[in-house]
DNA sequence: CCGTATCCACAACGATACTG
DNA sequence: CAGTATCGTTGTGGATACGG
């Protein structure tokens, strides 16, 4: 924690919501919201697979459903197996997918502090199954602690 | 999303909540208990503080902070600066500070999707100045996307 | 300055019941 | 199977007022 030091003019801009990370939790605050993308990462698309799937109850997924497609995480989209009647399905759209460095961390976080002994799942590339996770780094990726972490007002972004 | 292909056996594992997203989110799910450590890394350690930054009120604070204390989160120390009367801090633990990942990813996010034009804040590292942000990688450090990400039950993981 | 105690408001979730 | 409507309960946060 190195960070205090560096850090002038603290009323402008902690305060309020500037803060991207609160505004990421506005959207994600709802736990079952959080836990529906989690399901989209897993594979589930289709309402009562939620359900069943994250034991919650249906009008609790319904809200957290439309929650994340009107913030442009969740796309429903028409589809029609032939044969069958047509049904909706729900996918992340890219905005969604990019969330996946932050379920990652949180599920890395958990797999260390909360689990006693292994974690339950482990993700792995495909290719060459190793095994994969966040990691804080600079462009090119040599980690980096929270010690030497400095913090900027404005600037751009590369990613 | 490729993910679902490879998926076989769902009802064991994504129920109930082995998942350590999940439990996660029950340690931080209330906003303002993410604040908190957010706050943290930008050095907030005093009470005052973290009810004037976060804009919350003194209640909801101390709530958010017995429950973080309690989580092992975080640590209340009393100090005494010379000639002051004593006072206690609130610091990350080490496992507090393993949040950075999960903060930077919300951060990130938020940057990319949320806020209109530049991020309002920028981490970089100390040493070089270079820009810092999570990356999705196996342990030797290739960017890897949700495309190649495969799953696995059980395992060791070596972080 | 650092909190706690109480009370109130609202948002989130679950249960149940009902439509296409 | 895929939802919606309604209601009661709980959890989270704000306001106010009070004590170390």
């Amino acid at each position: 924690m190195e960070f205090e030091a560096r850090l002038r003019d603290r009323t402008a801009w902690s305060i309020g919501d500037h803060c991207s990370a609160a505004k990421t939790l506005e959207l994600l605050s709802t736990k079952t919201a959080f836990l529906v993308v989690r399901e989209c990462f897993y594979g589930t698309s289709r309402f009562d697979d939620f359900v069943t799937r994250i034991e919650a109850a249906a009008p609790t997924i319904a809200r957290a459903l439309k929650q994340l497609e009107s913030a442009g995480v969740l796309a429903r989209t028409p589809y029609r197996e032939p044969g069958a009647r047509p049904r909706d399905e729900y996918r992340l759209t890219e905005a969604g997918e990019d969330l996946l460095p932050v379920f990652l961390a949180l599920v890395q976080w958990g797999d260390k502090h909360l689990q006693d002994g292994r974690p339950p799942l482990t993700f792995t590339r495909g290719g060459d199954g190793k095994q994969v996770g966040v990691t804080v780094t600079t462009t090119d990726t040599e980690p980096v602690t929270s010690q030497d972490i400095e913090i900027r007002r404005g600037g751009r972004r590369t990613t």
